[in-house]
DNA sequence: GCCATATATTCGCCAAAACAGATTTACAGT
DNA sequence: ACTGTAAATCTGTTTTGGCGAATATATGGC
């Protein structure tokens, strides 16, 4: 798949289109950054599953990624367009008790990003 | 398929993952109303395609139609949250040019709909 | 260098979704 | 009833996209 895509909204309606890539990127924009492995406690789901969809999200520059360490924290891309932080926010309070789950688990992981180590040991699901 | 399926966020964007249905849904934000013939014009695609691609959207309640003679006319689903709007509205202020040769067909139909005929006889293509 | 942990990528498979074309239903005029 | 136009639906095919499992790459501590 090539860069050169032209930027149309489609794209980002793609990327928003499936459940796992869709409740990534909220729990990111809500939280600031997240690194890959707090994404797999916070969403149950396999690592390779999880980088997966983030590769997707970070070709269609949604999201930007930053390794630090052994980890990598994912964010919204710097370059995103205005509309979509904004309606990444509306949907996160009109639809927050979608996302509730997820959010108290993310919250509940050892500390802050920053600290020694975000998540425990890796545990990951189907 | 039920009519039950909880409404996620998801679900609208699904719908506005496809180039149709996203050009159509933008066009028909724009312009209040539009019936079936005249999107076929302003896309330039078959009529089934239009049709197949509607059907969606009603079934999403993402828009709502509304039979008038021989003319059944679309426009955005009076229950559709806020948020959708509102993204809708930003959408066609960021990609304007994005959507500007299908605006151009549309408003250089025979008269404002209404009138008689919105569109001249069909005139399809694939 | 070796090992453990974190992340990314590849492969083959299956299911969902889009398509073209043909057909059907609905309405209006005569 | 018959014709023409508008719109919806069905059918079979092709494309796209997600998935699990295995594998590969990167980093840090020893």
């Amino acid at each position: 798949m090539t860069d050169t895509l032209a930027f149309t909204p489609i794209l980002i309606f793609k990327c928003l289109a499936d459940e796992t890539r869709a409740r990534m990127t909220l729990l990111i924009a809500r939280q600031g950054e997240l690194c890959v492995c707090e994404l797999t406690a916070a969403l149950e789901l396999s690592q390779p599953k999880i980088s997966r969809h983030l590769a997707q999200l970070r070709q269609c520059e949604l999201l930007e990624d930053e390794r630090r360490g052994q980890w990598v924290y994912y964010r919204l891309h710097p370059a995103l367009p205005d509309w979509v932080r904004q309606m990444l926010d509306q949907v996160l309070t009109a639809h927050g008790p979608w996302l509730q789950a997820n959010i108290e688990r993310v919250e509940g992981l050892c500390g802050p990003s920053g600290t020694t180590n975000p998540c425990g040991p890796q545990v990951a699901q189907a």
